[in-house]
DNA sequence: TTTTAGTTTATAATGATTACAGATTAGTAA
DNA sequence: TTACTAATCTGTAATCATTATAAACTAAAA
């Protein structure tokens, strides 16, 4: 995702209007690694500026997904859509206990799919998650599982 | 997943009861590898039983992940969870046009992360999914992204 | 400043899933 | 086979994330 300057202009090209609204959301989005919901969104925004309503939060998104500039993450907790800034090509390190999602943004060697394996598939992207504790739930317990109700 | 029977006995050891409803869901799940969702798992059951209500194959649906039986698939498309019956470490081949799932069976090499990109987590497993058009796809259009290029 | 098309808000609707309550039944024991 | 009872089933209501709608509002161009 860019810069709030170059969303703002972005969005002009495109004819979309940028209101105060949509740049708070940009602001609080730029420089995020933390891969939000949109209700988690919604929660930074109303601090800021409590008479924005959930609406405005998941149209501004959508937009920004129309725009290449955002991207929904499948879905690895409850909660709804978490949301990515960075589009470019890359991987992720999962926390199955808290749920944090951190980039990995290198490439790996060796993921190539024979066409034998293909099922005569023509590919064009991979992506590779990977499960595991994050250094706190390892302090905390042991690295078992035990913020789900199972 | 296991076959029908094993299911049967394997309810009947942890004290669930083996219903008509039950049986019939365990049978359309046993041979299946096209990652339904409940709502199709829903219909199948209905084809055959039609006064089968929805909540008695979501609760199986549940009893199913909970045995380990059954596993819910990361949201690839629309439409609500798709559930997996190869409850093994495997990998996924998606069609990004008709969203057809395919599981990959093999392991890739070279797909470690070393400590210092790891971030401190402890590493359990790991996940590839392959993004592609299915040769359906790809002679219905010429194969060509129908939205974003990637 | 005026204009107007795009935006915002609040609310209703939708779709997937879960909770609930009363009716039904699988499995067991007599 | 019958009776018993906890588990299960069905239908409906509730919930949660998200989208649709419509009237009020406003950014940006003229």
């Amino acid at each position: 995702m860019r810069s709030v300057e170059d969303l703002v202009r972005l969005f002009r090209e495109r004819g979309y209007k940028v209101t105060p609204q949509r740049r708070l959301i940009f602001e609080l989005l730029a420089g995020d690694r933390s891969h939000p919901t949109a209700e988690e969104i919604y929660q930074r925004v109303r601090a800021v500026m409590p008479e924005v309503s959930r609406t405005t939060v998941y149209n501004t998104l959508r937009e920004l997904i129309t725009l290449g500039e955002l991207r929904p993450v499948e879905n690895l907790s409850e909660g709804g859509t978490r949301y990515d800034t960075n589009t470019t090509h890359h991987h992720h390190l999962f926390c199955v206990q808290c749920h944090a999602l951190i980039d990995i943004d290198r490439e790996f060697e060796g993921i190539e799919l024979p066409p034998e394996e293909a099922a005569g598939f023509r590919l064009v992207n991979y992506q590779v998650t990977f499960y595991g504790y994050c250094p706190d739930c390892q302090r905390a317990d042991g690295g078992r599982p035990s913020q789900g109700k199972e």
